[in-house]
This record gives structure tokens, sequence and C-alpha cells, in this order.
DNA sequence: AACTTGCTTTGGAACGATCCAAATCTAGCG
DNA sequence: CGCTAGATTTGGATCGTTCCAAAGCAAGTT
């Protein structure tokens, strides 16, 4: 009675529906939970599958049901704490929904992304989360993933035309409104002469962060002088370095907005060395809020993204798309929200 | 001459042999390098592949071919930079190996970890790491995957035996000769009070520390006083809250070995709150090297686990592990290096 | 007895690629 | 011209699951 357990293979429905006495087809409907079948036989077939340690093959059932229970997350990278938040956002989403996440890292090059999307796209993801590599190119990213995977792009516009016949999602932050409210802050609390402080001009991120502080000043009636807008790598050496840039030429700020938080605590560093005190003599805020932000001294102003919901929200968008695949395109910028700590302190009398 | 080209339906190799006239075993032979195949016959069907559109489907071929192209990555807290380093490391070398990352976050839950193994061992992931929840227990794990799939465990043990049937290799950090080395560093320089600070008595890491910090301790002929080894919650408020314990009782130390360095921050706060300046008043040491650590004031002396490198050596063991099923279990302990920075100062005269 | 109705169950044919043994096509040789 | 060796190509069968149309079954209706 008892079926000969299977040796070196792998255990399958027909393993099962031989050790119960029931054809392949009803076993796939327990499997499957359908109402059909019948409680005692769906009892004994449950049983076998516990007693012969069956598992599910979805790739199979994937081949046959023509469907996928993967999407693809490509990440410029993933070391950096934002993204590995944002990612972990969306595979909390994509495990809810009973998918998994096929995770490819591009380092920040073009090349390695193709790469990447090229090797994920084999694995038949039903949809494709990019978050670019600076740098990489529409048609490019096109011409790896078909016309057909369903993508939604995250963080970063591409460089190029986006070909109109591949309607892309996107989820990008409100640079420009954080910018604004950042600057409009310092305005209001005293400040005259504010700085944009780091960035590099060709990220869209920064020329983005950049047009809202000059709408800010401008809405305030302020003057920007052009050396308060110093460019530097966002790391937090850089711009310790060209602090010094803000103070070459009179008259000197009185305060920053900083590209992003490392940018921020490098000036102050910067700042410090000149033997000024950040968020007494001079104000600066920062961008993303990461970790340190809040326990730096003094610690620090800036504008929280929410990197996890933001992969929360880019799952389920992506997960709408494959409801409705033929919806009209959507484009979200969340909001980013101001956190005011102790670096932005009014101006010295 | 040309075949009707697929409408809705993805192109196969079916329809690649057909548009050029020759068999599907024909094609697949091209599609996978054969030299079998003549060399007019490959120019041929390569160029019919791009005209097409081709996209391998690589799921129908594992199917057949009884092979897997996916490796399973189960990480216990994805958005902990450490373990994103570690991940981004593991990514790297599969990616290399041309097979894809599948993901899967725990959250510290093993009920979660239950789950999301079950749901990627659906996939059929060629093998397995996993890096353990607390609490994780090893029959539990063993019922999830089966003992069909290679596991390897990173970082953290598990509870309960270990069955002796599942050969599971292992990746971990030598926890007690890093706290070793920064004991014996803290008494090089002159201390003889040196304190173990922080970190949970339950958990598998602390206890392998302060095992080294006891033998380093032991082998200066140097006493451990009781009050000298302080535990809390490894979080940087929680040690600022608990430096309080290290004065309670005379003889106070003048210098501790902390359990990571989010402890040892939290410990250099707490100080200053006393008024003591750490790296001058009181020396200490950490454990990771997070990037916080060579920015603070002072920096602080810790070691370092390369979590990127330790990725990277988790996959290649896999790989090894697939490439040779039968070869006997391996257990690496990687080694952790001492990063000397200023917090580890010679005791006041 | 013949027929309907509502449950259940079922054998084959897919899904897209690969394996395998056998077929086809050269070219060379006696 | 028949025969063999080597190079190249090929039609099923197959991987594990699901779809589908059809069949089996028990109970009730005319």
């Amino acid at each position: 009675m008892d079926s000969n357990p299977p040796l070196g293979r792998k255990v399958t429905v027909r393993d099962i529906a031989a050790g119960c006495g029931v054809s392949r087809a009803t076993v796939s409907l327990v499997l499957r939970g359908s109402p059909l079948v019948n409680k005692d036989t769906r009892a004994r077939v449950e049983e076998e599958l516990r007693k012969q340690g069956y598992v599910y093959n979805r790739a199979a059932a994937n081949l046959r049901r023509r469907t996928s229970s993967s999407i693809a997350l490509v990440i410029n990278e993933l070391a950096n704490p934002f993204f590995a938040e944002f990612a972990a956002g969306v595979d909390d989403v994509i495990g809810e929904a009973g998918m998994v996440t096929l995770l490819g890292s591009s380092s920040e090059s073009p090349k390695r992304e193709q790469a990447v999307l090229g090797s994920l796209i084999e694995h038949g993801p039903g949809g494709i989360i990019l978050s670019p590599a600076e740098g990489s190119d529409a048609s490019q990213v096109l011409a790896a993933v078909g016309a057909r995977t369903p993508l939604l792009l995250f963080n970063r516009e591409l460089t190029g035309e986006q070909p109109e016949y591949a309607h892309w999602d996107t989820l990008a932050m409100d640079n420009q409104q954080g910018a604004r409210e950042a600057t409009a802050h310092l305005i209001a609390q005293g400040h005259r002469r504010v700085a944009f402080f780091g960035g590099h001009r060709d990220s869209s991120s920064c020329r983005q962060r950049r047009a809202g502080y000059r709408e800010a000043m401008q809405a305030a009636d302020l003057p920007v002088a052009a050396h308060w807008e110093v460019e530097c790598l966002p790391t937090r050496l850089e711009a310790a370095h060209c602090a010094q840039a803000l103070f070459d030429v009179e008259p000197a700020p009185t305060a920053a907005v900083c590209y992003n938080d490392a940018v921020a605590l490098g000036l102050m560093h910067g700042l410090l060395e000149r033997g000024l005190a950040p968020g007494r003599d001079f104000a600066l805020t920062g961008f993303d809020d990461i970790a340190e932000a809040a326990l730096a001294t003094p610690s620090l102003t800036t504008l929280a993204a929410a990197p996890r919901a933001r992969g929360r929200q880019a799952a389920q968008m992506l997960l709408q798309r494959l409801r409705e695949p033929d919806a009209e395109t959507r484009r979200i910028v969340a909001p980013v929200q101001l956190v005011i700590r102790a670096s932005s302190c009014p101006p010295t009398a």
C-alpha cells in the first residue's frame, strides 16, 4: 500500500497521486485550495502531501499558467542605507503578496545594470523596479527589458528620450519642495544670506533641489550670490574640504541648505576646523534623514524621505500595474518632510 | 518567407525555428553555444533571434534540465547597514556566476523566517544563505527547507540541536579573537581595570565576545570585578543610560571593551554627560566598524568585520558546495581586524 | 427505465526548453 | 558504386504543473 518513496528525485504531484489513489488533476486542485474537491479526498491528499514532504514547484506551475510570481528589484547601490531601507520596504510588500524579489545591484554602472537586467528578465519577473545607475539610458533599458514587462522607475530619471511606447510608472521624491521648505525655514529663522551647498551639477536630484532653493530665495526677495552655490562630490570628506569656498568672498552666508545629510555632516566638520560652531555661529540643513542626523552634535535639521515607506509604495504601485496592465501611466512625486532639529539656529545677533 | 510575428505571445524557440527553417533542437544548441552546429546555421539562427527579440526562458530550461540558476538569501534585518553590505557582497558573486539572488527578509522574527523560507524554497533555489533571526530553531529551519537544498548559515547559530543529517556549512565571525585583541590592546595601553560593556546574555555573539575579553584579562593576570560586566540592550540610547553602572562601585574601570559600535557610541554619550571625555579620561573600543566609527569624536577603535567581503565569501562557499554536494561540511570562522583609532587612549596618569 | 442535475474526478494535451537516439548529409576510400 | 567515418540536424519524449472537455456517480424526477 505504501508507494515507493522517491529516492534522489523530488516529490511531485504524480507521487502524491499514486500514494493516495487519485489523479494528478485532483492533487493539483487540492494544492490550489479549489472548492471543487470533496472534503474527505482533500483530507486524504493533504495527509499524503505532509507524509511525503512535498514541495510545490512554482516554476513549473508558472510555465503552464503563463504567470509570474516574482518581481525584479535593481538597485544602483545596495550598500547605501537609504536604498537598503528601500529594498527592505519593497520586499515586505512583495512578500506579503506571496511573491518573491529577485535582487540585482548595479553598483552605479549603467553597463552592469544592462547585464543585471538581462539576466533577471530571463527569469520572467512579472515586473521590475529600477533605481537607475547614474547615466543610465532610456533606450538601453528598453532594449534590455523589452516592452512586455512593466517597469517602475524610482528616484532618478533616465537620460535620453523615454520611448513613448514604453509606458513606465515613476516614483520620485519631491526634491524641489523639500529644498524650498528647508530654505524657507532658514529664512524664517532670520537668515538673509543663505547658501546652497554640495551636490553634483549633472544629477537630476541636485538640479531639483537647487531649483527649490532658488524659488524660496526669490519668494523672499533675497538675492543669490554666485559663490553661494558651491558644487562638490556628495561625500563627507569632500564637503569638509569645500567648506572654505563659502567664506572666500564677502559677504559670506550665515546659513546653508545642503544637498544631503552626508554633505551637511561634512560641512559641520569643515566649519569646526574654521572655528565656527555649527548650530550656533552657522545654520544648516541636510536631506535624507539618515540615522546619524538625529545623533550628530548639533542634531541635524533635515528632510525625511522615509525610504522604507517609499519601498512599500513602489512595490504597491507595481502590483497595481500588474493588476491593471492597461491603466494609465502613473507618475507619483512623494512629499518629503522637514524635521527641525538643532542645526538650523537663528543667525547670531 | 516571414513567419507571422507572435502577437500577445512571447517569442519561443519554436518561433525562431520556424522563422529560419531549422528544428527547435538546433535553435536550442545555438542558444547554449554548442560547437556541434554549423557556422552558417548558427549565424542564421542568431540573426533571427535578434530580429524577433527572443528572450530565453530560464525557468523552462531549469525544469527540463533539473537545475537551478538562483540562490536564496534570507537576512534577519536588511535595513541594518551591516547586512545590507553583506547582501551586496553576496549578490556580486552570485551575479558574476550568472545566477540570480532571491531575496527575503525576516525582520528578526523566526515565524516570518519560516514563511519566507517556505515561499523561497518553492522557487527551487540551488542553495540558501541564511542569517538567522534571533531565536530561530534548527529543526524548524530543516522542516522549511528540507534536507535536499544546501544551506549556509551566516553570523549566528540556530537554537536547538542541529539535525545531523542536515550538513550545513557555516560562516561566522571570530568574535572571541576580536574581543581578545581589543582587550589586549587596552591592556597594552596601560589599563588594568577594563570593563566589558553592553550586549545581551542570550546572544551567542555576546557570549563569545565576553569569553574573549575574559581570556585576555586572565592572560594578563588581571582580575574581573563583577560590576565590570554590564549588560544592556545593544542600542545607543540604552548604552548611554547604563553608563552609570560602571561607576557605581569602586574601583571603577578606566577602559571598556564594548559589545559593538552602537553601544560604544552610546557609552561615549553617557560619559560626556558625567563630565568624562572619552578618548582622554576613559578608553573604549567597539565592534563592527560601522561608517560612523571613523567619524565620531573621538574616532572609535573597533573591530572591522568587512561585511561585503563576508558576503562574497558566503556566496563563494555556497557555490563551492553546489559544485561538490558531497564534500565535507565546512565551518569557517572569519578573523576580524582591530582598527586602532583615537578612543583607545592610555589611562590618565 | 430513461433522464436530468449537481457534485467530483479524470486522462490527455499543453507551457518552453532540453535530451537522446536515430536520421541525414557530406566526403573519402577501395 | 557501395561503404564507412565524421559532421550536422532532427523528431519525439520529457521535466512538473495546470487546463479542458468529458466522464463517472449518486440521488431525484418524470
